[in-house]
DNA sequence: TATTGTTATACTCTATAACTATA
DNA sequence: TATAGTTATAGAGTATAACAATA
């Protein structure tokens, strides 16, 4: 949406800058064979022992999301699912050492893309952006409808 | 995605930025029975004799997603489809008088939710992040794959 | 009864293809 | 031949429901 008024069109920003850094970033993690979502995952992953709720929660992504992801993983060799000692009903997502070798060029290449991003910012202008990017983050949204993303038909029945 | 370590996550920042803006906006638009694309659709018409094709260009809409959105400004009685006087393929989208109504109350919504976002930013901060975030759009994410957005595989003839 | 992980499937969004009528 | 607008539908992503195993 292109902006419409002399006013700072936020939303217009937002959502350009998102777009062309989603999209550069999904090109070069796929440069490696990866998502943006499996090196969220690897990464935390190899934080702990984390089963897939953990997982999913920490990355914001819904449970059945996290299957086909863990999925991915494993049939690239780069993470396997292991019973939890304690709970015979969660896995543990355990990263394999080719994971881990993966993982530790996957964050290269993110910090490397937000890099190039920020790096036309003078450091100060990158400091204020940083910053008040994440102060409209906390106060700048009110605490009205948090957790209710997209609103959706309820779902019929199968019957 | 979460912050993976001490260094900015500009990727996080943008999406929930992003995701909560929009958000917001979508649930304010819809109060006066908006969507974003219809306010964005209606306020560039409002500005001149525009075809679809224009309009959809000036929003970043496919041509496709254009007719969705016009038929429901048509049916909320917002604007209405009148052949061009020049070309008999293409239609001027005409905004009506209620719809010019709702463009001026929508865009002081849009307008009224950025100040709220932005509002809790001192207005040197305000300024620096505006600027530095055009400055990102225009040189941060180089001259690359601009016009290939999402990659998708080709699509079978329907035989 | 509630929760973890899974499968199956429905919903929404958007893009592709094919078509009509004009240019 | 190419373009404006339309329709139909495929593809991708994601959310919902239901289920088995276990808590």
């Amino acid at each position: 949406m292109a902006p419409h008024r002399a006013e700072p069109d936020l939303s217009y920003l937002l959502d350009r800058a998102g777009h062309l850094l989603r999209t550069r970033m999904a090109a070069a993690l796929a440069e490696i064979g990866l998502t943006a979502r499996m090196h969220c995952v690897l990464v935390h992953a190899l934080e702990g022992e984390r089963t897939q709720i953990q997982l999913a929660e920490l990355g914001d992504i819904d449970k059945t999301s996290m299957v086909v992801t863990v999925d991915a993983l494993e049939t690239a060799g780069l993470a396997v699912r292991r019973p939890s000692s304690t709970d015979r009903r969660a896995r543990i997502i355990a990263v394999t050492d080719e994971g881990a070798k993966v993982a530790r060029r996957s964050q290269q290449i993110v910090d490397r893309v937000h890099r190039e991003a920020l790096g036309v910012l003078s450091e100060r202008d990158r400091a204020v952006l940083v910053r008040a990017m994440n102060r409209m983050l906390t106060d700048g949204f009110g605490t009205a409808p948090a957790d209710q993303p997209t609103v959706r038909r309820v779902r019929q029945p199968t019957n």
